[in-house]
DNA sequence: GCCAACGTTGGC
DNA sequence: GCCAACGTTGGC
């Protein structure tokens, strides 16, 4: 069991968006920086607990909890040229780019802001609070994972 | 809207 | 294989 964390901005697919869905289930696409591709073919598993967070809003942060619901496979929206994720450089019988699907768990009791994050002692090593980190999709630990779930099933 | 950080592209 | 130019991310 791997833990991570997946960035996205509510404004294109929110965790409301994601529960809104058919059987809550989404293929998680568009993707297109080769380390979070990698870490989506070779590291995630089937039932991976993920760390729903928002980014670009006011304030960015951990909104709720999901899971990997597929092994990896090729992004479709990579071969289809009406979409904004259009890769032409993508060969169907080679595929560049990957992803999995992603499944509802649940929406946290409250948000987890990017400026508590930064005081959770567990969280002190986290890569989404290092200077210049941009990557859409983190590893995270199972320490960092708990704690920031705890922090949003807290009231208030 | 700004801009620092950083990934990608492409000429050489 | 270097590196300048360019595009994108994402907090502020």
């Amino acid at each position: 069991m791997n833990y991570w964390l997946m960035k996205t901005e509510p404004d294109v697919f929110s965790l409301a968006d994601l529960q809104a869905c058919q059987d809550q289930i989404e293929p998680w696409d568009g993707i297109r920086n080769y380390q979070a591709r990698n870490f989506m073919r070779d590291d995630m598993e089937l039932g991976d607990q993920i760390l729903f967070y928002h980014s670009n809003t006011k304030p960015p942060g951990v909104v709720g909890i999901a899971e990997v619901a597929s092994k990896p496979y090729p992004d479709p929206t990579a071969f289809d040229e009406k979409s904004n994720y259009y890769d032409p450089k993508s060969d169907p019988d080679n595929p560049r780019w990957v992803l999995v699907d992603v499944k509802f768990k649940a929406e946290l009791k409250r948000d987890v802001p990017l400026d508590e994050i930064k005081t959770i002692p567990e969280c002190a090593e986290m890569r989404l609070i290092q200077r210049g980190n941009r990557l859409s999709i983190n590893p995270v630990t199972k320490a960092e994972f708990q704690a920031i779930k705890k922090a949003g099933m807290r009231k208030g």
